[in-house]
DNA sequence: CTTACGATTCCC
DNA sequence: GGAATCGTAAGG
């Protein structure tokens, strides 16, 4: 087995997230038969951003984020899940938003679940991509690091492929530039 | 209990 | 540009 079919540990997601977010681009994110290559991410930061769901506090929805670093963080928004994985030491609470994937297994299964919409809009978004994936709410918490369903694992890419832009879909803190995906 | 509001997606 | 649609969080 390489190391590339191994998840990431601990120790990885045990930084800033303005440093996961980017390493994490071209990892393999896998739930069952379904995979997808992460293309775009974004980074939540664990002290003042006022666009971060931790920044009002430690409430049960945001309780995970508080938690041990390489954890998923799942919340759902209107009709969509969003999924994000925890990052940073135990207590600060910075996380990494997955924003889209490339399908590469399972792309049946995801044609089946998101519907009639074209394979290029499959994944494109980070409500889409657990449709496509099935992911949702019940992943709330889950360790990414150990045997769970869900799971992150090593890809390759060139550092020059990673494109810096601003954070979208909020509406505070929107110039930051957090927003890491790949050229490709 | 009531109200406000989305880290989105899809359609017009 | 706007609706869908519901859990979460905050306030009375």
């Amino acid at each position: 087995m390489t190391k590339r079919h191994r998840p990431l540990d601990r120790a990885f997601y045990a930084r800033d997230p303005r440093l996961v977010a980017p390493d994490l681009l071209g990892a393999m994110l896998a739930h069952g038969p379904t995979m997808g290559r992460i293309t775009e991410t974004e980074a939540y930061l664990a002290v003042d951003d006022p666009a971060a769901h931790a920044y009002r506090g430690r409430t049960k929805r945001t309780e995970v984020l508080f938690g041990r670093p390489g954890h998923a963080y799942v919340y759902r928004t209107r009709q969509h899940h969003c999924l994000n994985v925890v990052v940073q030491e135990e207590g600060v609470p910075g996380c990494v938003l997955i924003r889209a994937v490339e399908p590469i297994a399972g792309v049946a299964l995801m044609r089946c679940r998101r519907g009639d919409v074209p394979d290029s809009r499959l994944t494109d978004g980070p409500g889409k991509l657990c449709q496509a994936l099935a992911i949702d709410i019940r992943h709330y918490g889950e360790d990414l690091c150990g045997a769970g369903k869900v799971a992150i694992f090593a890809g390759e890419r060139e550092p020059s492929e990673i494109l810096t832009t601003p954070r979208i879909g909020i509406s505070r803190a929107v110039d930051w530039p957090l927003r890491y995906s790949l050229a490709s």
